[in-house]
DNA sequence: GCAAAAGTGTTTACGCTACACCCATGA
DNA sequence: TCATGGGTGTAGCGTAAACACTTTTGC
């Protein structure tokens, strides 16, 4: 429905399209941007300067600006808060849309939340202005700003079912890595152990998942027997799916 | 982000949360409302009957309105464009936001789309004015107004990858149903064949997918032998999943 | 040698597919 | 009695869970 004259507000019409005839809604994005570190799940947050909510971690985000779509302010906020210039293999994915009355105190905003994943992310530099930026672990978070709390939670949601039939794990991982750094991946988005061997049968078993890098191997962290590199293959699906572990 | 100061546009503040400090945005929902009627897959769609694509067939959809979220504003336009008040038990889930620059020529319209499943729905009574609304054969649809054409093939991706790890199936059926009209809502919806042997052995080993009705068996349609009946469980999602076959 | 991590093999159980077959009804 | 759709049984294959085992490195 396209501003379409026969169904404004209140079923009578927007005369001639008056732009400024209702309250206007703001549009910004949210930013669920995750990253392995450390060997767990961590969140990029940034801390608000002013009220409301002032002193608390929330979500990067920002205005939809006129001319670009929401995925275009996803990938310009998240360019601007990490200092990352080099976004190619960057995986970014619409979660789904906020829109409930009250959720800011200030005005009518509409945010339309995404979940960006990374691998060897740098250190944020704020915002530019008072507000800190930091990576902080997913689990051991106090309450964050707004309804941020639910959307980092759908998008860890998210993001685990998306494990279990793509091949989205690999946008977790550098460009070459090891099985065991992306098992290490399922079993930290999940929070379970797999079975190594199992595993490992799995993805290999799966064409365009992965795809072994000719080199030489990789000694990992220095103990145990150096590993293969593989890259990311060229499948975005995975048939038949690699599900959780029913507990 | 909800219109944070230290975030706005160009990185400067939008003077004390000045409302008007901006070109508006419009935000609607669109409607992709699905049904399985005489044998195939059928939408919801209006005829416009103005500028542009004045004529063209279009989603439903409407504005959303100062006090509501996108979800009330959908249930509302849905309510008033089949004429149905009682509108429990129907699944309306958010698909996903569109956001273009230019995908409405008049205005800057972000609209939140979702995808609705009914059965045995009423016929539509238009929206009031010169336009009309009908159900329409999926197969067989001419171009749409806007780009409603991908918004409904999103919808209609994603009803056909949920039918295969939720209960989502039982939505297009009436509160008790056979078995066959439910194989027959997946071979509509996934545009194949099925084992019913195996679909049956499926849908009854899945805990809480369906439960029989206590009561007497029904004739279908007059011919072959009366069916058991069946309602709705309580289970959400499907262990294991029912995959589609691969061709 | 020992610990740690990579990689291989094997056994077993279950799920799914593909059929063949029987049952109840209307025309 | 035949066509139509509901319902049951079963043989065989493939996948996957569980676990034992070998290999290669650092200390």
């Amino acid at each position: 429905m396209e501003a379409e004259e026969n169904r404004a507000p209140g079923g009578t019409a927007p005369e001639g399209y008056d732009k400024y005839a209702f309250e206007p809604f703001a549009v910004t994005v949210d930013l669920a941007v995750l990253t392995v570190r450390a060997g767990a799940l961590q969140v990029l947050l940034v801390e608000r300067g002013t009220q409301p909510y002032a002193g608390r971690w929330a979500l990067p985000g920002g205005f939809v600006l006129p001319h670009e779509s929401a995925e275009e302010a996803a990938r310009r906020e998240l360019a601007e808060e990490t200092g990352l210039s080099d976004l190619t293999g960057l995986h970014l994915e619409q979660l789904r849309t906020y829109s409930e009355p009250g959720r800011d105190p200030r005005m009518r905003v509409v945010s339309v939340a995404f979940a960006a994943l990374l691998s060897d992310p740098p250190e944020p530099h704020g915002g530019g202005d008072a507000a800190r930026a930091m990576w902080q672990p997913y689990d051991d978070l106090g309450p964050l700003a707004f309804d941020h709390d639910r959307i980092l939670a759908d998008a860890h949601e998210r993001v685990g079912a998306k494990l279990e039939y793509s091949c989205l794990a690999t946008s977790f991982c550098p460009p070459e890595f090891t099985l065991g750094e992306l098992q290490h991946v399922y079993e930290t988005v999940w929070g379970t152990a797999l079975d190594r061997p199992n595993f490992r049968r799995k993805v290999l078993a799966t064409p365009g998942f992965v795809e072994q890098v000719p080199g030489a191997a990789r000694l990992t962290g220095g103990r145990g027997k150096p590993a293969a590199l593989y890259r990311a293959g060229g499948a975005k699906v995975l048939h038949p799916p690699l599900l959780r572990p029913t507990p």
